[in-house]
DNA sequence: GCAATTCCTACCTTTTCAGTATGAATTAAA
DNA sequence: TTTAATTCATACTGAAAAGGTAGGAATTGC
């Protein structure tokens, strides 16, 4: 059970859009530099977080990316599904795939994986990019 | 993130043992057949559960596996880390690995992952074997 | 003795992750 | 108006992990 790079960056990366929101548009370079990420794969991630809406873009020179709302509003769990990161604990079968039900009946743990996915669900609803910013406050640049 | 197979096998092979416990020894075959999982792979699994005291075995014709322990003292979390089921949230640099902290302090999502890691243990220690069993009852076969 | 079983270890196939690479489109500023 | 900084779009690749399979040795009840 673990969590992928792309989940991990793409928290990091709001995060850091959060500490310097006033610094109008921020460039990706800047966040790579920071946050020690390669400026490529930020631009796939931050693809999705603008589709998601989580972000705007400002293109051209001086361009970079905002927050499309105040950090307080954005739950963490909004980041992480934005970038596919789904919680995969259940296993069920569906349509012609493989799966851990056989005939026709939910396996003796499909509602403890259920359970588990709630739980980890609702500390992503929990917390807040906000929260994120407060515990980790440092200078301007 | 996700749950891999292993993990969950583990846990609903340990929840058949749990489910026939009285009717001594329980093949390995047996437990293939009622939960649909790969004998070979069902062999390395109980390896691990082996050395980790969860089980032991009865060797040779008519043998198989039996608890250690009743399932309401085994918890999940002993079951998820004896087939090693790590919880790897955290992405932090050691020895000369790669990592997300750089500049020797840690990353601006640490403190969250640490808690999500936390979070989400304290999920598997709660819950025993025994829960499982519960809200699954079946009629002998 | 034989069949059922655990034990042991090597190998294999597929998928996913994590990232590179390349180039086009856009735009502020010199 | 050129240049440099940037986002946008997509294809590719290498490595690792997941999810098994395969084959056989050791043990033991019947
Ligand atoms: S997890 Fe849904 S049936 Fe097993
Ligand atoms: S998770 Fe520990 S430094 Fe990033």
């Amino acid at each position: 059970m673990k969590l992928t790079n792309k989940g991990r960056y793409a928290v990091m990366a709001m995060a850091d859009l959060a500490q310097f929101k006033d610094n109008g548009p921020i460039s990706l370079t800047d966040i790579s530099l920071r946050q020690n990420i390669s400026l490529a794969y930020l631009e796939q991630i931050f693809i999705k977080l603008k589709q998601e809406n989580l972000v705007k873009s400002v293109r051209g020179a001086k361009g970079g990316y905002v927050l499309e709302s105040p950090p307080e509003e954005i739950k963490i769990s909004n980041i992480i599904s934005a970038v596919d990161e789904k919680i995969k604990t259940l296993n069920c079968k569906k349509e012609s795939k493989k799966g851990c039900n056989n005939k026709s009946s939910k396996c003796i743990t499909h509602n403890l994986w259920d359970q588990l996915d709630q739980h980890i669900n609702s500390f992503f609803e929990k917390v807040k990019l906000q929260d994120l910013v407060k515990k980790n406050q440092m200078v301007d640049r």
